[in-house]
DNA sequence: GTTTGATCATGT
DNA sequence: ACATGATCAAAC
């Protein structure tokens, strides 16, 4: 049986996260017969992946949770020093054509993070990416309050695009959830409905969780040892 | 083009 | 310093 069904349980995962802890992405990449790039500008999700393989995910991109017996999403984190995030964190594309139906429970976004295993890996300027450690991951779902602070971004921003205004929506909606280019480039195109309701060709969207809300979940974590 | 994984790079 | 808007790579 390979090693990435022989998973049983969450705790089984979370265990093998905390293994990593410590652990830096040189150690992880070496074992996984993998070379560490010499940065991330032209590899930005190679940390991401190297991690989701050290934990067993099967390779590759597919739709699903990355563990799909367990309903886990995994999500690598870059923190300072500190502990707290650097960056947003990309939940989803957003379908900005046919909205109709799409209510928060059965949204995309809520079902990405129903279930997520929170990997910190260490980010800070200056030190080289294969000398970088990985954190003590945690494993967590949305309280109620969260999972309220998200609906409610969430509504406004979706209404938004119903009524064809996705051209007008800025980084700077949302308290904890927004809604930014995810693209190729800037010439990437997709379809969304104008204000007219006709479907007219625009740059692709996806929703992200602002650090300042990833902070709150890896709160009290001591992401990286010290 | 979309979805997977994200970080870069520039303006404020 | 920090967030927004832009972008990188691979699989499909």
């Amino acid at each position: 049986m390979p090693f990435a069904t022989s998973l049983k349980t969450e705790e089984e995962l979370l265990s093998r996260a905390r293994v990593l802890a410590g652990q830096s992405i040189a150690a992880i990449a070496q074992r996984l017969g993998r070379q560490v790039p010499p940065n991330l500008r032209r590899a930005k999700g190679w940390a991401g992946e190297l991690i989701e393989r050290a934990l067993g995910a099967a390779a590759g991109s597919k739709a699903g949770p990355d563990f799909p017996q367990l309903g886990i999403e995994v999500k690598t984190v870059p923190v300072a020093r500190d502990g707290r995030p650097c960056e947003s964190t990309h939940v989803c594309a957003a379908s900005l054509a046919d909205v109709v139906g799409i209510h928060w429970e059965n949204s995309p976004v809520r079902r990405k993070l129903v279930r997520v295993l929170w990997v910190p890996v260490e980010a800070e300027a200056g030190v080289p990416l294969g000398q970088r450690r990985i954190g003590q991951a945690m494993l967590w779902s949305p309280t109620p309050e969260q999972e309220q602070q998200l609906r409610l971004d969430w509504e406004e921003l979706m209404e938004l695009i119903a009524l064809g205004r996705a051209d007008e929506i800025r980084g700077e909606q949302g308290v904890y959830l927004q809604l930014r280019p995810k693209a190729a480039s800037g010439r990437a195109r997709t379809k969304a409905p104008n204000a007219a309701g006709e479907l007219t060709a625009t740059l692709p969207r996806g929703f992200y969780l602002r650090p300042a809300f990833t902070a709150q979940i890896l709160a009290g974590h001591y992401a990286i040892a010290r």
